[in-house]
DNA sequence: CCTACCGATCGGTAGG
DNA sequence: CCTACCGATCGGTAGG
């Protein structure tokens, strides 16, 4: 008797984790699809095969389902990000054209992950009409600048660029991915992945290039120095 | 008695053009605060001092307002940019610093206007919800790389540039302008103008700047020539 | 997890 | 230019 009703909880509090996950993963696909305001509670609830009440035993509001979502990537960045390497450490040892290859990588792989890439389009079109996504984003855009302004920092330090304006260089690096990125979810999105993805993967590689071109020590300056 | 009724008549149809006008302007104050969605027809109408159905004797839809008002950047377009000059002479006479020079003071002078500046940020926040802005905005977007693109292949084939892929020389130029403007509407836009407007002059001339120096022919090249 | 309901708000129209 | 109204849709709740 006992037995049974333990069982009974644990396969009912099962379920209900399940039914969690499934309003989370449907609830993503409609915002990145139609954006917050459009994809209504119903639609979701109509996703997940309950109705829209029910969805409020797992949530308080629409509002707290995109909060949640909104915990992902930094769930994410947590993981690929905040490796215990020194980056000081990473710059001298594989120097300039590595280093760049390197973090070009870790923002592609950070990408490819499938939730990662609708929770970025829901960002880009919610930009503007949510406040809870506006602060998420001011927040990642300044942690990227900071981190990228002291890495031409270092470099310079280390004699691997030309003395340029580091602040200067974090934003010419990041804002092409940033129109990038922006012109990819808003204009040529469809989400089928994969199709204009290739397309911009070699434009950023290009970007990269040019950048290293432009800002790498000339040879002769580095015999004579 | 004739000419009473026809006095009548123009002063009638000249209110009816005021307050045509006034609508016109509030929808822009309204939906570059708001966004489109946000911002209702009873607002409209309360700020122009009417009731919301009197609205529809001057437009037909809330669609046609927004219609209206993506007519007004074409036609400020058409009497800044297009000019008669031949841009390769422009490019072969001032030379590639001064030719930069000019093409950043006509963007500038571009967004001076009031109009457009409130326009371009109801075009930023409404970029993915409104399929009429997100048409008029690709359509912007590849004008502008065309004609940079052919820009830069003029200075290549004139020698005052390193032969570097004009594609990707106009998309390093315009990405850091649109990253920008995007920022600015998005992130740090409220309303004062001014503010915060100056310091993105700023970053768009150190930005020229760098591209510049990372592109122009070396001297020694030019000499062995 | 459901049915049945709420008040709020929207764009737009009829008729004067 | 107005008053008065329309159907549609929204997020959320009561109560079981």
């Amino acid at each position: 008797m006992n037995k049974n009703k333990e069982n009974n909880t644990i396969i009912k509090s099962k379920r209900e984790k399940d039914t969690k996950e499934r309003i989370f993963k449907a609830a993503i696909d409609l915002f990145s699809e139609k954006g917050f305001d459009a994809a209504s509670m119903r639609e979701i609830a109509e996703m997940v095969g309950i109705k829209k009440a029910s969805l409020y035993s797992h949530y308080n509001s629409k509002d707290q389902i995109l909060e949640k979502i909104l915990k992902y990537p930094i769930k994410r960045m947590g993981t690929v990000g905040q490796q215990d390497v020194n980056t000081e450490e990473l710059i001298v040892s594989l120097g300039l054209e590595k280093f760049m290859d390197l973090a070009g990588d870790l923002i592609l792989s950070w990408m490819e992950d499938p939730y990662m890439e609708k929770i970025w389009r829901i960002i880009c079109i919610e930009l503007y009409h949510n406040p809870q996504i506006k602060k998420f984003y001011s927040e990642f855009i300044s942690l990227s600048c900071s981190y990228w302004e002291s890495a031409f920092d270092l470099m310079i330090k280390h004699k691997l660029i030309k003395p340029i304006d580091p602040r200067l260089l974090a934003s010419e690096y990041l804002s092409f991915y940033g129109n990038s990125y922006m012109e990819y979810f808003i204009l040529h999105y469809d989400g089928s992945s994969a199709s204009y993805l290739d397309e911009y993967k070699n434009r950023i590689e290009k970007h990269s290039k040019f950048i290293i071109n432009s800002i790498k020590q000339n040879e002769e300056i580095k015999l004579g120095d």
